[in-house]
DNA sequence: TCTTTTTTGTTCGCTAGTGAACAAAAATCA
DNA sequence: TGATTTTTGTTCACTAGCGAACAAAAAAGA
């Protein structure tokens, strides 16, 4: 099926402008996450979401180890390390040896690491009811056709990544 | 209007995943660009597509200077010095004063700079027809559709941004 | 058991990018 | 014109994160 060059350019702006105006969101998102943390007396310290990612993943996952977070997160030993580091020094989460082994560590979250762990779940749920709010003015069969057009996105991105 | 709350979840999902994976789609893409400029004999040594953004930007705009660029690409001056430096140590781009001003530099493209440019340019055209070739078998009605929510979704992101 | 291999966590040096401080040049103002 | 302010580009010290090298501990093999 053919359309007209200005309606498929339109349509491919609007994507590639989704695409990029979505970083801008959640660098937004951690500025009010942050901002809310701040309210509780908790400073979280530079401005990068990662160390909360990773307070999620222990919350999740506690008790888990170092590779485990490292498989987790996609992220390198290295860089978990360094996160892990200084979560530990700022006190938000706490590290345990597991049935006499000397070599795993295994880090779970102190109090305040919970605090900022339900937060940030908060964060993510209020982000959801927001999506589910922005879809409620369009029809069933259109929200057929969206999903249909993003997981074939998906699909096509996977595919591609593979080769 | 109300749906199922499964739908809605996978539809959020889906939402989620697609904006994810576009991060690896771009990292691969950088990938195959830096593999076919090596087919030319072009090094672009680190694993890193701002420089070529930069390369494009002075294309697009040369003679352009320092301040010129950080304005357009939005990076600090920092760091676009740094980088400026090395496009220029590579033999990517080059110098030049205009009239008489012995504060502010000029850069524009060497043939190679101009190489990579083209090169560039090309790999955009092609992720564009590939975009097309993707919405082809849509209906015109489904992409209005399409168009509509990503649009509506670009306004909300452009709203929550400057809020 | 003792030896070899694998897993785990740490450290080092690197790249990308930032903000702040700075000096030189240009623009504005008197 | 001369004094002051703004613009421009450079540098420095910093954060985030990576890959490679490494040592200690555990697991596997003999």
């Amino acid at each position: 099926m053919e359309f007209p060059n200005h309606f498929k350019g339109h349509l491919y702006e609007q994507y590639i402008r989704m695409l990029h105006l979505n970083e801008l969101y959640t660098e937004q998102e951690f500025n009010s996450f942050r901002q809310q943390a701040g309210k509780y007396g908790i400073d979280m310290l530079s401005n990068n979401i990662t160390s909360v990612h990773v307070i999620d993943c222990i919350g999740d996952h506690e008790p888990i180890n170092h590779t485990g977070i490292v498989e987790k997160m996609g992220l390198s030993k290295a860089g978990i390390n360094k996160i892990c580091s200084k979560l530990l020094e700022m006190g938000f989460i706490m590290k345990s040896q597991l049935n006499n082994n000397r070599k795993e560590i295994y880090f779970s979250l102190t109090d305040t690491g919970r605090h900022v762990y339900y937060l940030h779940k908060e964060m993510h749920k209020q982000k959801e009811e927001r999506f589910y709010q922005f879809i409620e003015s369009y029809t069933e069969a259109e929200l057929q056709t969206i999903g249909k057009f993003m997981s074939d996105l998906v699909a096509r991105a996977e595919e591609y990544s593979e080769k």
